[in-house]
DNA sequence: TCATACTTGATCGAATTAGTCAGGTATGCT
DNA sequence: AGCATACCTGACTAATTCGATCAAGTATGA
């Protein structure tokens, strides 16, 4: 289990522009430049991120990039399924059909597992926050906190009737 | 990210194992059949789960396999290990060579997400044992609550310098 | 009207995953 | 002993996914 290269590069591009002054832009170039990506890939990320809301875009001459939103208003949760569509592959769903099949289902006692795990990932990315990967001074995560609790209220695993 | 098709066959192997009765063996024949896998693909599994010290085999006629300790001491974070080498690759290790390096590293504000996410899903699978996913009755997973308590006590992502 | 820069979608090689195959070795049974 | 059963080993290959490139645009500012 990992983080793609095409999650890591839209993150290294979307806390760039999170540092930019209010007003700013940067050019797809110059994303480029900074990172160390090539320019069309650089290209495809940030059409992803424009079409997931994340990233506004100014056309023509000196036009560029900037964040569509407050940088405390993007999740990594966000920008992961603006880049890949989803954030946690489910298991079971997957396998769901031909010869190699998930084979429980039903009162499977397998499934919750995987299922808890994806929530508790998906869970932890939507919590961090751009504005929390900025450096200097960077911030404690106190979201984090809140999600933790959240975890531990609902408290167990429960084992589903085939949902 | 996902679940692979390795670990999911695995875990299923491994669960047919955790309900035998103490002293029964299961053939590598016999899985083959109840879980829908192909012979060559168990023998691959069962071979990486003994290497692992997860299982332990008869050998000759009338042999086969069961598990080298409690069910309650064997958990799905180990099992992972044994099948695939680890459970989460960091992918500022990954890329930390060649043209698209990894490229902060010291004093980064992305590298601790990734960090602290790897901690969390290999804790998580760390605490979640066998013996809970056996059906019917299912246990409450207890120990996901410990280790969500340990999590909390800790409390905060750190910022690290270039550890 | 030109240069800059965004936009779209197809394509393609590399890497990883998933699964197969061939050829063993060890053991129990008759 | 001889044979059947079943474990054991590692190489190999097909399928899929990933990572990145490429070609051919469109829109805008100077
Ligand atoms: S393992 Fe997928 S439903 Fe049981
Ligand atoms: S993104 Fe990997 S070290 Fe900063």
């Amino acid at each position: 289990m990992r983080i793609t290269s095409l999650v890591e590069c839209s993150t290294r591009i979307m806390v760039r522009l999170a540092s930019l002054q209010p007003g700013a832009t940067l050019s797809a170039e110059k994303l480029s430049d900074l990172e160390n990506v090539s320019r069309d890939y650089v290209d495809q990320i940030l059409q992803r991120l424009r079409k997931g809301g994340l990233v506004a875009s100014t056309r023509g001459a000196q036009g560029g990039y900037s964040l569509a939103k407050a940088s405390s208003a993007i999740s990594i949760g966000e920008l992961v399924r603006a880049v890949e569509g989803q954030v946690f592959e489910e298991v079971c769903e997957r396998y769901s059909s031909g010869e190699h099949e998930c084979r429980h289902m039903s009162n499977c006692g397998i499934r919750p597992v995987w299922l808890r795990l994806g929530e508790m990932i998906e869970g932890f990315l939507d919590k961090v926050t751009l504005d929390q990967l900025t450096v200097p001074e960077p911030r404690a995560f106190a979201a984090t906190m809140a999600f933790i609790k959240d975890f531990e209220k609902e408290g167990r695993i429960q084992h589903d009737k085939r949902r």
